[in-house]
DNA sequence: TCATCATTTCGATAGTTGTCGAAATATCGA
DNA sequence: TCGATATTTCGACAACTATCGAAATGATGA
């Protein structure tokens, strides 16, 4: 892949409604592996920031995927990762996936007339 | 591939908001690849059927890739392709994209209260 | 300081996929 | 029937990525 969103300095918290192209094709390719979605949901449904241990202790997942897949989140801007001592708390960065989801809706509204 | 959506029989019009793990994955990974949103976005921006050799007109893509896309994008239920003679027409199907959204927005809504 | 635990990095591997040219198939008009 | 045009299939290649075990790093508490 030549030049991908990652490349980016990135996600900055402020204006999260508006969305590169790139960023986009980023965050669209951190959700689309199945993993990877698992892991959001939990983050999601936690509520709050979840442990990564604890994340690890419920997915049949090795330690390093995990830290893997951590990272591809974090990159793409759908998760905050607060590093405290040696635990690293999870959570879902407001207002991305709806930004994402805006993109998509739009999409839809032209319908053809004709038919 | 080993497992995926694109092995079910799969998207039935009906029942468009109803999204099986396996549908939302495909749907996700198809909508990944750039060159395949941007297509999607022109079918979309037409509003009407979309015939196939104008897109391949309009974009700097071979033949076959751009078959290759189009397959994807159908299999994942993502479009309609209507084939009528030598001719292939391109239609969103409507009803998908914002069932992926309200998946992707219902993650949101838990916010942590403590913070 | 040291053992322990959490997380990351490294290196390697297997599987997936985007891309194309060339060949095949299909449809139409002459 | 034949040639032209539209689309697909085939075969191949390069790039990417998910995955893991092992080793490294970092932080804590004894």
């Amino acid at each position: 892949m030549p030049v991908t969103a990652s490349d980016q300095p990135a996600p900055s918290t402020t204006n999260p409604a508006r969305l590169t192209r790139a960023r986009r094709a980023a965050l669209l390719k951190a959700l689309a592996d199945p993993r990877r979605f698992e892991l959001l949901e939990r983050i999601a449904k936690a509520g709050c920031p979840l442990g990564c241990s604890q994340v690890r202790a419920a997915l049949p997942i090795s330690a390093a995927t995990l830290s893997h897949h951590i990272k591809e989140l974090e990159t793409a801007g759908l998760i905050d990762v607060r590093r405290e001592g040696r635990f690293h708390y999870l959570s879902l960065r407001p207002g991305v996936l709806e930004a994402l989801a805006a993109r998509l809706t739009a999409l839809e509204p032209t319908t053809c007339p004709t038919r």
